[in-house]
RNA sequence: GGCCUCAUGGCGGAAUUGGUAGACGCAAAGGACUUAAAAUCCUUUGGGAUUUAUUCCCGUCCCGGUUCGAGUCCGGGUGAGGCCA
């Protein structure tokens, strides 16, 4: 067996194996139990990366471990092909959304199946197409009539050129980025997802994850940002003439320090404002200054805080007599509450900044135990006792808390108010290459829904890119119908959904990928939810929370939670590149010459820029073809597990490739060279007279192959490698010489071909198969331990001197402290140490540590 | 600004969760084979000292603490990254 490894026709050989037998063909088995194992579908780009080569990798080692482990595995492949990138591209090339998108399907169907997945591609679906945004209109319908979808007025970045509304991205420092016009913020009248009505819901299951990384669930938690205070009426003087209004209600988390309320804070959107637009012109263009200006919590922590006074004051309810004046501030948020605060200057360091600058009373209301605090520079927000508090002093602040809530709810003046910080899910897009909504308006001005009978509501395939604005708008033969039910002219809705709602819901249709309703129920209650959940920490809030609120508001029975487990792998990530003209620049169309970087295929000058995730819209990607057409979707595989712990970002770098080709390499020659002995029938489990040689080989492969499932188990795809790595090592060291060592050798070496399976399954299976199998080893079970070649009759005992390593000791497994004492007698190093010393004492750790603990006798 | 991560050789990283720091891989150097190269195999590889040893000293971003013992736990700092529609 002389042949050499050659992982090209290895690699579409045992693909169109398991192409022709069906191999990872999932089916509902109630006798078995499933294993439902997901990566997070890809966008279809055009080629696949780097990015996705890692995703994919990690969740076909878990698939097909799983399956090794008895599980009925599910592994599932689909795309989100719904979203702009298409249009783009549309523009750009003249090639319809459609025909690009398919193609890169198609494309990518192929690179995804030159890696060697273990999909079920059976199950493929794109969201693109209209058996599935079919199913999800029906949904649309279903959401609706649960009152889960509502119209309102919401801000969106307008092109004023472009006729058109970005999407957040396509804002670069505030201007379109086709037409590079000043974006505005305009107001328009969009769907909603009534998400917030579940926050609560989506917030305490939280804590009943346990699969989940509790960094994803921290970022969640504040996504949703429960808090705990009070909304307060307070009564209202103005100086000016045409405008009097009576009441302003305010929410607050800190009730306790009303005593210390010093000025009052409104939003630049807050209704208020529009009336005093009308009666102040002096303020009129500050105030619309600060409207124009973009507000999110990032920008309010960073941004000087700006005030705007009013001639409106606002009554203290529990200070007779005192008066605070009312600001429109650029730091509140209209979404947030009420968009109105109290301000507290000595409790808040933004309260605090902004009484400094313009001069206002700071009041201390809460004492810190220990120390007086000066209030000179910062406000106190730590924990005290209230003072300068009427009624409140002397209480904690949570005391203090309760007691003003009861006292307001008693003066019926406010009340204890629970606010969250998510906000509805806003699912109106003003596109053509998204999921229309099955929505008409009506000439008598109804808003009708359109019937499910009726449903699909196709996209057009003739559309005008050219034109500015939604093809959808400027579409008449699809844009006017007739209402279904009275046959009245009726404007279809021509906005179509967010992609994230294509993704909300894709992991249950996989259950049952050509069912005529959404999913079958069946199918759901067999394979949901999704067992183990493989994506990128990008997604950490949104798709997931979205994922989440569509299967608790579907109301699945006995499906709560949509993912049971989820990993979050790192990003692979690259240096980006742009030419003179600002043009990104591919990786490959980049070189270096005379320490300077240039594009090879215009000869402009690069500058090089961050490391980033790949991505398409940066060019950064690198394309594993190359790579694999070099060494093989083995050795790629093999490389991309290598090295790096799963969960951490990584540089791209393609240095030590070459090791992942050796190792390949190497399995192949250590199976080819003892294939004789893989053959051999006669040879099996010898264990009479087994010499010394043939036992250690054995204990260390169960030590290796126990190391291994642990790391698999546990994720640590690259500590498993190692491990893989020792075994081997071991073995190609080994010399056989007798029948116990032949057969000792044998079953390590069917161990490593099966442990390898999950990486490498290419090589795994031909390996295989040379030992004269005829059928596909991912259906062969995972390797038992065999723990009695786990258990050590010797062991290392480290002796330490004051905690200092000072040498080891070999002694028998359980050895006590007196055995061990008088093992370390001779030893030099040791005696060195505790001569002219008194013995303290001793600490002993069976079978790993003996330290003395000694002093100096001067 | 808030919240959250992370920091170990030339590099990627390992360390049974408080018990031999640097597994495994990459890179590098030396050697074997070869007319030569590639490939392969063997050896060395955290820093330093010496009497070359079952030797000693230093060493896991910095300062301090807890402990018989700290890469691991606690406090403070420095630096890097992520998230904040």
């Amino acid at each position: 067996m002389s042949e050499k490894y050659n992982p090209r026709s290895i690699e579409s050989k045992w693909q169109s194996y398991w192409q022709e037998n069906k191999t990872f063909k999932s089916e509902l088995n109630k006798e078995k139990e499933k294993y439902y194992i997901l990566e997070m579908f890809p966008y279809p780009s055009g080629k696949i990366h780097m990015g996705h080569v890692r995703n994919y990798t990690l969740g076909d080692v878990i698939a097909r471990y799983k399956r090794a482990r008895g599980f009925n595995v599910m592994h599932p492949m689909g795309w989100d092909a719904f979203g702009l990138p298409a249009e783009n591209a549309a523009i750009e090339n003249n090639i319809s959304p459609s025909k690009w998108t398919y193609e890169n399907i198609n494309t990518m169907r192929s690179q995804l199946k030159s890696m060697g997945l273990s999909i079920d591609w059976n199950r493929e679906l794109a969201t693109c197409d209209k058996e599935y945004y079919h199913q999800q209109q029906k949904l649309f319908l279903q959401f609706y009539k649960q009152n889960l979808i509502y119209k309102k007025e919401s801000l969106v970045n307008w092109d004023p050129v472009e006729n058109t509304v970005l999407a957040n991205e396509q804002v670069i420092d505030g201007k379109g980025w086709r037409s590079g016009a000043d974006v505005e913020q305009k107001k328009l009248s969009q769907w909603f997802f009534k998400i917030t009505s579940h926050a609560n819901k989506l917030l305490e299951s939280l804590d009943e994850m346990p699969g989940w990384p509790e960094k994803v669930k921290t970022m969640q938690k504040n996504w949703i940002g429960r808090s705990i205070g009070c909304e307060i009426h307070f009564e209202i003087e103005s100086d000016y003439s045409q405008y009097k209004p009576e009441k302003l209600e305010i929410f607050t988390t800190r009730p306790d320090t009303i005593f210390g309320a010093t000025f009052i804070a409104i939003s630049p959107f807050h209704p208020f404002v529009d009336q005093i637009l009308k009666c102040d012109s002096d303020t009129a263009e500050e105030i619309k200054k600060l409207r124009s200006l973009k507000l999110n919590e990032e920008t309010i922590s960073k941004n000087e805080k700006i005030g705007i006074p009013t001639a409106l004051r606002i009554l203290h309810p529990f200070i007779k007599g005192k008066k605070l004046p009312l600001f429109i501030a650029n730091f509140i948020l209209m979404d947030y509450g009420t968009g109105a605060i109290y301000g507290c200057p000595a409790h808040d360091q933004r309260d605090f900044d902004f009484a400094k600058k313009y001069d206002l009373e700071i009041i201390e209301v809460i004492k810190p135990q220990d120390s007086d605090t000066s209030m000179e520079d910062e406000a106190y927000t730590g924990q005290g006792t209230l003072i300068n508090s009427s009624f409140l002093n002397g209480l904690n602040i949570d005391d203090a808390k309760d007691r003003i809530i009861n006292e307001i709810e008693k003066m019926h003046i406010g009340k204890k108010s629970i606010n969250y910080r998510l906000r509805d899910w806003g699912i109106s897009r003003q596109r053509y290459w998204g999921c229309p909504i099955p929505i008409m308006y009506r000439e008598d001005g109804e808003i009708i829904t359109v019937p499910e009978k009726n449903l699909p509501v196709k996209l057009p395939d003739e559309i005008d890119l050219n034109q500015s604005g939604n093809p959808l708008e400027n579409h008449p033969e699809w844009k006017y119908t007739t209402c279904p039910h009275t046959g009245m002219k009726a404007i279809r809705e021509t906005d179509t959904l967010d992609t994230f709602v294509d993704s909300a819901w894709y992991f249950l249709r996989f259950c049952s990928p050509k069912s005529e309703t959404p999913f079958d129920e069946n199918e759901i209650d067999y394979w949901m939810p999704v067992d183990q959940y493989v994506g990128g920490i990008e997604h950490a809030i949104l798709h997931l929370l979205y994922s989440r609120f569509f299967t608790k508001a579907l109301k699945i029975k006995k499906v709560n939670e949509p993912f049971k487990s989820l990993f979050t792998q790192g990003m692979v990530c690259h240096a980006t590149y742009k030419n003179k003209n600002g043009a990104w620049v591919f990786p490959s169309d980049v070189e270096e010459k005379d320490g300077k970087f240039y594009q090879v295929s215009s000869g402009l000058d690069v500058t090089i820029g961050a490391n980033e995730s790949m991505s398409k819209s940066k060019k950064n990607v690198i394309d594993p073809e190359e790579i694999i057409k070099n060494y093989g979707s083995d050795s790629a595989r093999w490389f991309m597990l290598s090295d790096s712990p799963p969960d951490r970002d990584i540089n791209w770098s393609d240095a030590g490739i070459h090791g992942s080709w050796r190792f390949c390499q190497k399995i192949w020659t250590t199976i080819t060279s003892n294939i004789d002995i893989l053959i051999d029938t006669n040879i099996n489990d010898e264990q009479e007279n087994q010499t010394a040689n043939a036992k250690t080989l054995l204990q260390r492969t169960y030590q290796s192959l126990d190391a291994v499932t642990k790391s698999i188990e546990s994720f640590q795809m690259n500590v498993g490698v190692a491990k893989i790595y020792e075994l081997i090592n071991h073995i190609s060291k080994f010399e056989v010489a007798d029948k116990t060592e032949k057969s000792a050798l044998k079953i390590s070496l069917k161990i490593l071909i099966r442990i390898i399976e999950p990486m490498i399954p290419h090589l795994a299976e031909e390996c295989w198969s040379l030992c004269g199998n005829k059928t596909s080893l991912s259906s062969e079970p995972w390797p038992n331990v065999d723990e009695s070649y786990l258990i050590e009759e010797t062991t290392k005992v480290v002796i330490q001197v004051n905690g200092k390593r000072r040498a080891e000791v070999e002694t028998q497994v359980g050895a006590n402290e007196e055995q061990v004492m008088a093992e370390i007698k001779n030893i030099k190093s040791v005696n060195d140490q505790i001569e002219h010393s008194t013995i303290i004492k001793k600490i002993f750790v069976p079978n790993k540590i003996l330290n003395i603990v000694i002093s100096k006798n001067e």
